[in-house]
DNA sequence: CTATAACCGAGACGGTACGTCCCGTCTTCTC
DNA sequence: GAGAAGACGGGACGTACCGTCTCGGTTATAG
């Protein structure tokens, strides 16, 4: 998340409660006042700490949310229902839960703004979210392959561009219907999308047998 | 874009110039400065313009970069280029060539966070960019049905769903690839994305078919 | 006191109002909290006024608190009293009682001792403080001389550096009693230090004819 | 200087080169930088200390510059020069050699000025440079009344405010020369200041006589 | 052809947050 | 238990913009 110098053991050490109080107090503060509003004086007095305290572990207020809002979406699982749309289904949907709460709504989209122009920035949104969750994508194909629902692909530079944009595609539809269209990514959406991001547009015959 | 009570006839009336050269500093600072450190003084001092003149025509930073960025997105096309895959890759790539410039991949983002907290401007960003781009997704899938590519859907509120589905598919996938992953929507991915859409996960089989 | 460049006609003209409010409150922050407590955002708020205005006026709290003590010393008077003893007694006591006044205690010393290291201030204290004054002194001795009690003194330049003499000799002498020794230069000090002014260590003797 | 309760024995004893260290890392301190940007902190990193040994000894900014600056002072002697007015100016002088140096400039005035509102500061000021030096009036007094230059003064009280007012007289216009008008106090001024102490105003005529 | 009204530039205004510096205290490990 | 190291809560700093206001002045239509 952030450390030191590794040679630095002198001295008093940093309190681990002032982290937890300090992402907590981030998270509180999106749902309240939003990205724009938030201020790192505000995080600071919820927190019970000093704003240097906060400056010392985090560079500004872009990394701190970076990192408040990564924990969010470390809860996302994926539970083996026995086909790969309804895998992929259940995974969309707790994604689109997280994107629906207001913590996570405010501050991803801001952070992926101002990354645009902060390569580091970009690469610590790499690290803590995206290249973390690629680990559903890897873990689903596996078991899709394994259940012969998906073929194998033996080139990994292939495979590894084809879970790329996979990824692409399922977080980029659910945050755009999300933060963009504005619209609820429920179920019968997630049905949908399924169907088109496993059979194509042409599939728009039966849907019966989706849920 | 924004108007006055119609009935004001008397007075000096507002300067055309103006809101063209403060649209145009507007981006220009977008591509120097960013977002987040876009002042309006700045555009004001760029432009020409006294920063009354700018709060006289637009409530804020935020509706002025949606404004300013909007005009970006009126250049996209759709020519007919014989086939629906070739005509998703050409739209794709113009899409994607427009968010890959600067001035759009900072302002883009921003307003859209903007907007999480703030039902007026959701809607002119609906209004100003979502609903007008949507035209492309209804004219590709006209021609497409026209040419027998895909099944008619005689029911309009299914239609309507397709659509929007469709729409954050391929929005959602260009932004994800272009902003978040950080990684170039070049031809080759844009192919691949185009085949995924098109014909499912499944169909991994062989490309040579498709540019 | 300070001025911006004098082309400047157009925008809105300072409040000559504020002017006399921030002075004011830095007074009455001086006998409050004295120097070194004293914060130009206390002060901005005593003032009803922001920060920045202070700021657009002054370069720093030195130069505020010079500007807002200095205007204390403008009612020393030398009004006559028919001797030179009696005049300097008078104009002693009058400023002893402006040494007194906390505002002034507090004030004075310290932006004396932040000019040990500030060129500008240094000017600055000479210009508002001590050349306004000395017309004291000039005063007294031309009125001494006309009355007979003090010679002439032809060449200029000896001059000059006697009346520089004077006023180190009782502007130091009133300051150092008041605020070094923390004594009150009250009437029988006053009368002691005249005697010696005028007449020397030795004239220790009978001292019943001063007042 | 400062002292700790006599009873405690046992544990690490404190080091008495860090004392030392401390009070002349203070002096470089202050001539670097001057009383208001000197830090403690940066005093602790000169003299190679941590800052919880410096206030373990000091109670803060203020006393340390006090005892940084009175040791200053305790080169002044009063050799015999044969005459009173040889051994004011010898005297005058080498006080004014003293207040020439950045370290006393800088420091003097800022802890008087902080004094005003600080009594025990203001204690701490007067024993340790105030009473410290006025022996040298005291010995000055006595040796011209031996010699015969001044009269003796047999009523204690009076003696005493005697010798209050010549100090305040002689710091106050070396002070107020060097530091106020900021010119240095030579040796053709320190004649003229010790002719009109000793002989009072009126005494302009002829100078020859006085190196 | 003059009044009136809205515009325009400039820039001062009250205000909020910034990120930094230093304060004086505390907590830890080492001597 | 003193000492070096350095994190801690706190407060002020001086700066940058915000969005509003008050100026003097300009450019239109309406009377």
């Amino acid at each position: 998340m952030h450390s030191r110098s590794p040679a630095s053991r002198t001295g008093r050490p940093r309190s681990a409660a002032a982290d937890a109080a300090i992402l907590a107090a981030t998270r509180e503060a999106l749902v309240e006042l939003g990205w724009s509003k938030l201020s790192l004086g505000d995080v600071a007095a919820r927190a019970g700490v000093a704003k240097t305290t906060i400056y010392r572990r985090w560079p500004g207020k872009n990394e701190l949310v970076v990192d408040a809002v990564a924990e969010l979406f470390d809860e996302l699982e994926l539970p083996d229902r026995g086909s790969l749309a309804a895998d992929i289904e259940g995974v969309v949907l707790q994604f689109a839960t997280i994107l629906a709460l207001p913590e996570a709504r405010s501050g991803l989209m801001a952070v992926v703004a101002e990354a645009t122009r902060d390569e580091a920035l970009r690469e610590r949104i790499r690290a803590s979210v995206v290249d973390r969750q690629k680990r559903l994508v890897l873990e689903g194909r596996a078991r899709a392959q394994a259940r012969g629902e998906l073929p194998a692909e033996p080139d990994p530079a292939s495979s590894a561009r084809t879970v790329d944009l996979i990824f692409d595609m399922v977080a980029g539809a659910v945050v755009h219907r999300t933060l963009v269209s504005a619209e609820p990514a429920d179920e019968e959406w997630v049905r949908r999308f399924t169907r088109v991001l496993l059979h194509g547009l042409g599939s728009q015959g039966p849907q019966g047998a989706s849920t």
